[in-house]
DNA sequence: AGCAATCCATACGCTACCGTATGGAGGCAA
DNA sequence: TTGCCTCCATACGGTAGCGTATGGATTGCT
């Protein structure tokens, strides 16, 4: 590698390391390794590791929050808001990086360390939010948020597994939930 | 610690370090402090660190699957198969051990350890033919077993994580799914 | 071209964990 | 009691990662 990194290489390259192999990929020398440097550029970009964990944070709380609650406002009833929501975020999931979805190896990271687990905590309280707003405004019980949700989060990770037919199931849900209101 | 130990405790104190600090944690000598010995009563009671984990990963296989499939025939007619099942699953998770639910734990391992990764795939496939079965049997499409099997996941997962509502949500779903087959 | 700022390579001491080897400590049978 | 067998303690060499320090290379500015 001939070329000067960013931080943002070194994030991307932290989030490809931890979907691919797991939170114990996220090291200083395996990543330099990974990107073809020494750990000398990452000591120059980062204070230490925790401060990269946390940058890598900050970026995923942004793209996990504002991927899924942006871009609704269009739809013009609150049902086609929360088909659009659902749309958005069950094929692909909505906070990918570089091409790989990371959601499902950032909740397992949160297993082990207590900030990603607050993190995770905070997008969670902030999506749950959200879509209890949208079911409100559907007719829908609020209390289904979290029937919704946790069909979301579990379908998201069978499909990081190889499962198939998930994002077909999740607006099954949201169509029967619909129907039956 | 005067007393003498077994294959068994140290594979308790696994699920136990894993359920609360993650994969990092089943570490030979770490489980030696945590139990107040050391790593020889390990090395004697385990080949090495891979097999230990082969024992605990063949003890989850049979906790997770055996857990959820058998005492569902007692029941008479399938809807209530069904739902015994989800009664069984929902509130406490089906594969406890020394009082801790290890299942989400279990998969965030899975990410970053194919033996592990297999064993997964391995219970699901299981778990997701015989709730085929039993939807086959209730007139509910077949297809939404994805749906629940991933609403299941994915609300023991929120559950670990301190979300609540989540037991209720599950038979939420199959009461809808009842009424409108 | 010359200079400064930015970025990276390397070497060092430190800690944690692995797996092995070997020597006990304690129970149990004869 | 003696001896054996099961189980644990300890010491060792090896690997991997952390964070620091320091010097060298590149880039961009003037």
């Amino acid at each position: 590698m001939t070329q000067r990194l960013s931080q943002e290489d070194w994030i991307a390259a932290g989030f490809r390391a931890l979907a691919t192999d797991g939170p114990q990929a996220i090291k200083a020398e395996k990543l330099a390794r990974a990107l073809g440097t020494t750990k000398g550029s990452f000591y120059w970009h980062f204070k230490d590791v925790p401060a990269f964990h946390a940058a890598m944070l900050t970026l995923w709380e942004k793209l996990a929050v504002g991927g899924v609650i942006d871009q609704t406002s269009n739809a013009p009833a609150p049902e086609d808001q929360l088909r659009a929501l659902i749309a958005r975020a069950g094929a692909p999931a909505p906070d990918r990086y570089g091409g790989v979805t990371i959601e499902p190896a950032i909740r397992a990271w949160a297993m082990q360390n207590d900030a990603v687990a607050q993190a995770v905590a905070q997008v969670d309280t902030a999506r749950m939010d959200h879509l209890r707003s949208l079911l409100r405004a559907s007719d829908i019980p609020e209390r289904h948020a979290v029937l919704i949700y946790g069909a979301y989060v579990g379908l998201d990770h069978l499909q990081s597994r190889g499962v198939d037919g998930t994002p077909q199931a999740l607006s099954d849900l949201i169509e029967m939930l619909l129907a039956n209101r």
